[in-house]
DNA sequence: GTGTTAGATTGACGTTTGTCGATACGACTT
DNA sequence: AAGTCGTATCGACAAACGTCAATCTAACAC
């Protein structure tokens, strides 16, 4: 073993093909993407998700002062955000290391409409 | 007078400038994103909003069926839909129309990041 | 005028959400 | 072993949300 462990991942739906603008939604596509966008309509986490994007990789200590929020705030919303696919988070030693999961964002903005 | 009348449309944030994955978030304006993504985030909105979009316009009494939702559920949702800006309202005799706001949908998927 | 119709508003309801204190867990240090 | 530190989870609470029945309003038809 590596001595670095995936935090558990639950399986995402795909938001797959086309654009909400583009094919009306079906009722599961419409659920899926609310989900998605659920996890992003919190003020809070979409600070979280521009700091580490920022950073690249942050872990959670470092998340609590710039958000001005408790530990298990912050826990809370790394959570949402990693259930919803938008995060990913890698246990190395005692830390937690949160980055961006690549090409999640690019899907919702593909479902939203717009050009591909 | 027309007898046309488009239906108050609030004051609206802008969205402006920069994507998340650019620049850090500053507080407001991550409060004003949150606050249309969270009127995108609910399966019969998104929905809604799909089914206006084929249409081009439709009023709402042609949107109770599809939607399978009752005629105030219906009205409540097209309301959150044109407060956060997405949604345009026309009253055109007993009938409300509605179209998808021109730009809106657009300025979120560039402040969610990517190519502008 | 009266009646009808489209839609907005109100009030109530159950559910979900954001927050934090307290606690539990797991990894390291000594 | 015992202690410390970073995080995750639990329990509780207030606030916000989605839904619908009932009601009100405004635009027509007669």
């Amino acid at each position: 073993m590596s001595g670095a462990k995936v935090v558990a991942q639950p399986a995402v739906g795909e938001l797959c093909c086309s654009s909400l603008v583009a094919t009306p939604l079906g009722e599961t596509e419409a659920v899926e993407l609310a989900e998605v966008l659920a996890a992003l309509a919190d003020p809070v986490r979409l600070r979280l998700l521009s700091l580490v994007a920022a950073e690249g990789e942050v872990c959670s200590c470092n998340l609590e002062e710039p958000l001005g929020k408790s530990q298990p705030t912050v826990s809370h919303h790394t959570r949402v955000l990693a259930e919803a696919g938008l995060l990913v988070g890698e246990k190395r030693g005692r830390w937690t290391w949160w980055s961006i999961a690549p090409g999640r964002l690019a899907a919702v903005r593909r479902a939203l409409g717009g050009s591909g």
